[in-house]
This record gives C-alpha cells, sequence and structure tokens, in this order.
DNA sequence: TCGCATTGATTACATCTGTAGTCAAGTGTA
DNA sequence: TACACTTGACTACAGATGTAATCAATGCGA
C-alpha cells in the first residue's frame, strides 16, 4: 500500500473494478469480471481495459502468474473514501461537516442508527 | 424553479458557472464571466460554452434582454447539494451516514463549531 | 455614418470515459 | 499434433468534458 495522494481521478467504472479489488485481493481479471457481473453486464475486454487503465492511474498493481497477472489495489478504500468525502465537503460546503449532516438529516437520511452512532462519535471527540 | 428530479450530471467547469448563478441571477454571460474570473482563467467563449451546455441540460434558463440574455438557475443549489451528498452517501458508506463523519472526524475534519451543531441537529432530530 | 466591440451560434479539437473488438502467443484437450 | 480457449496488448469508436476559435449580426462611440 502506497500512502502518496490520490492526484488521479478514478472514473465511476473504474471505481466499481477497484471495489471488486478492495472486496478480495488479489484476483486475476477474470476473477474481477465475474465478480463484478452480478452488477454491471460488462465484458471481460471491458474488465480488463478497466484494469489496464487503473494501472496506469498508478491505484493497482499487477504480479504476475505463470501467464495471467494478480491484481491488487495499491490505493486503500479508507484513503479513497477519506478523498472523496473530503474533496465533497470542500467543494459544496465550504470545508464545513456540519452543513453535510444538516443537509442529509434534512432529506431524513439519518436512521436511528445512525443518531445513536453520531452521538458517539461526539461523544469521543469531547474527550 | 424546478422541483423535478435532477438527472443529467453537472460537471466540474460546469459547476462553478452554476455557483456563480446561485450567488447572484440574474446574469449576462459577460457578468458570469466576470465573476468565475476570480477562480479560473477561462475566456468568455469557454464561460459561453458551458452556459449553453447547462442550457442543455435543463438546469438553466435564460431570458432575452435586448440582445443579450440574462441566465438564472433553474436547480437550487440545496437541490444540487442534496443529490450530490445523497450520490456519495450511497456509492461509498452504503447510504449510511454516520460512517462518513466517522471518516471524516478522523481526518480531523470536524471544528469546535461543527461539533456544536452536529450536537444541536441531534438535540432536534431525537424531539 | 463607419468601424470596432459585443453577443449568441456554430465548429473545433484533445482527453477522458464507457464499452468493446481484434490479434498474437501460450495452454489444455481430444 | 491440431484446435479451441484464455490471456494480455493494442486498437476502436461514440459520447462527455475542457477549453477555446470563428462567424455573422448587432449596437455603440467617434
Amino acid at each position: 500500500m502506497r500512502t502518496s495522494p490520490l492526484s488521479e481521478k478514478i472514473s465511476e467504472a473504474e471505481l466499481v473494478v477497484m471495489e471488486a479489488l478492495w472486496e478480495r485481493a488479489p484476483q486475476t481479471a477474470a476473477d474481477v469480471a465475474d465478480r463484478v457481473a452480478a452488477g454491471r453486464d460488462w465484458s471481460v475486454q471491458t474488465v480488463k481495459t478497466l484494469l489496464s487503465r487503473l494501472m496506469a492511474k498508478d491505484v493497482i498493481a499487477a504480479d504476475q502468474d505463470g501467464r495471467r497477472f494478480l491484481y491488487r489495489p495499491l490505493v486503500a478504500r479508507e484513503e479513497y473514501v477519506a478523498s472523496e468525502s473530503g474533496r465533497l465537503v470542500n467543494r459544496l460546503f465550504g470545508g464545513r461537516v456540519s452543513p453535510l449532516v444538516a443537509q442529509l438529516a434534512s432529506q431524513d437520511q439519518l436512521t436511528a442508527e445512525d443518531i445513536a452512532q453520531l452521538e458517539e462519535i461526539l461523544k469521543g471527540l469531547k474527550s
């Protein structure tokens, strides 16, 4: 795993492939294609294209195994998620988190469990 | 203002133009170009292209004023922000809000004021 | 009135993205 | 051994995006 900042943008379709690799790694292209087939109806070729683009973006790596490659993420899901969350908060809420939560709360997107967990988080932060 | 769902995707560059129109409306293309010039070094032509793409996406409208047009948003910022926030929470956190906040908290993105406001929000939700 | 600046419309063009097809080399199989 | 299948590499191609240039009509200032 690398720790350098996430420079290249991961596209929507590429993200689907990343999710498959985050779920389990390493995997061959065919494995990824199978795993991804549940959600999207892509040909193996398509998955391979996405894998090579992710390689070019330096967010996954491949180790040769016989005549195939085993692909694995170079970027942790947490890292990606952190970067995307931060971007959203900056772009749309001027970097402030509470308006985001207020926004989601007003949409009734907060479950009772969310509320309980948020209270826990806040409790932890105040100590 | 419309209330139909936000179908068309607004691109990064287009969003800059939207922000200008959300800040103040209506505006001519030249106004928008000036206002936007602070952040991005775009030619007037570029801004006009973005305006026409936003028109095509049906998220802004223009009213003729002499030989110019006065542009105004058809989508409220709140609507857009709600839609984007929801998308992020769904894509990356399985639709759950608290993991998002936990994520941001762990990045020290929560200010003292955020914490206070979050407590307010939670208080309001529990009643 | 004449020419220049402004404006919307149209066109341009390189990249990125989504979604493959094709090809050549290797492999397991009858 | 002869072939079908798998695999990675390369190519394809349409639509979206970023960033304009050009053009034709119009309005304004000298």
